[in-house]
DNA sequence: GTGGCTGCAAACATTTTGCATAACT
DNA sequence: AGTTATGCAAAATGTTTGCAGCCAC
């Protein structure tokens, strides 16, 4: 359970201190279970806790990421870094070019692959970020006129 | 094979020109195997054709993307963007957090996760990114201390 | 010749940092 | 009280863009 609690141990067994901004954080990452940007973040901190500042947010995440309590990750082949509490199990991101959505699974996909990897390779995983672009079922399902070629080139900013 | 030429070919299939940093990009990457991060691209092409601007390498870059020519990649938890060609082949990459050394790996896993993920979600992969971190046999096998061979975690920027 | 590229420099976006002050313990 | 963390603003990074001239076609 990642309840707020968790945070004040974790900060405080290591001797950081649990402050305002810090909990702002760790509540806007817990209350979107979703991969949220730091601008995002930002946002939703400003709602409940206004005053607090960018860098508080950015040194924030650096001490939880620091602490191995958030992950940073960056879904295909998106330009913004996106932040999440690092559950202790694992998952995966399924990311569809034709409508956009982002899924989150978190099947034994990923148990596998460390599987595989120590078995095979001797790699030791700590940590897997797995990402996979293409078409989600429904829209594979919705036959070929979807989105077309053109709007993947768009986005080109 | 990724010869030059090749280069020639999807450029001017496309009606997009061969020019001078746009070749001085793309043997960057070719020379080097390895994931290059733009200062270094740009490096290694100031090198053979000095003055061309960062710019163009970055708008080189962008469309070789476009056309699916190379490919852009974050490392674990590296804060910088690197890129490489985009082999057709697919692989994955073993970060070791201990040595510093990162492997490409084209065995058949990421095929088996195209096709898990095709059966198991009805998701069709077109691209997948897979980045674990963890410890690499060499140094699990050197148990706790470890600060290894140094020439092995030579591209760490 | 001409339109697509480039170099240059300025603009942008994002993240980091120095320092005086506020606030957690 | 003693520090650590914050807010603020400035700076450092990394990437993009407008524009006049150049060059591949």
């Amino acid at each position: 359970m990642s309840s707020s609690d968790e945070l004040n141990d974790h900060l405080r067994v290591k001797g950081y201190r649990v402050t305002r901004p810090r909990r702002a954080v760790w509540r806007a990452l817990m209350d979107a279970d979703d991969h949220l940007t730091v601008e995002e973040i930002a946002a939703l901190v400003a709602r409940r806790q206004p005053g607090v500042n960018l860098a508080s947010v950015y040194r924030s995440l650096a001490l939880f990421a620091q602490l191995d309590l958030v992950r940073e990750s960056r879904l295909g082949d998106e330009d913004v870094t996106r932040w999440e509490l690092a559950h202790p199990d694992e998952h995966f991101h399924l990311i569809c070019d034709s409508c956009g959505r982002v899924d989150h699974h978190a099947g034994d996909l990923v148990a596998r692959i460390i599987e595989h990897l120590r078995s095979g390779h001797g790699f030791d995983a700590r940590s897997v970020d797995l990402s996979v672009v293409g078409r989600c079922a429904f829209c594979a399902a919705d036959g070929e006129q979807r989105q077309p070629p053109d709007d993947i080139a768009n986005d080109s900013r």
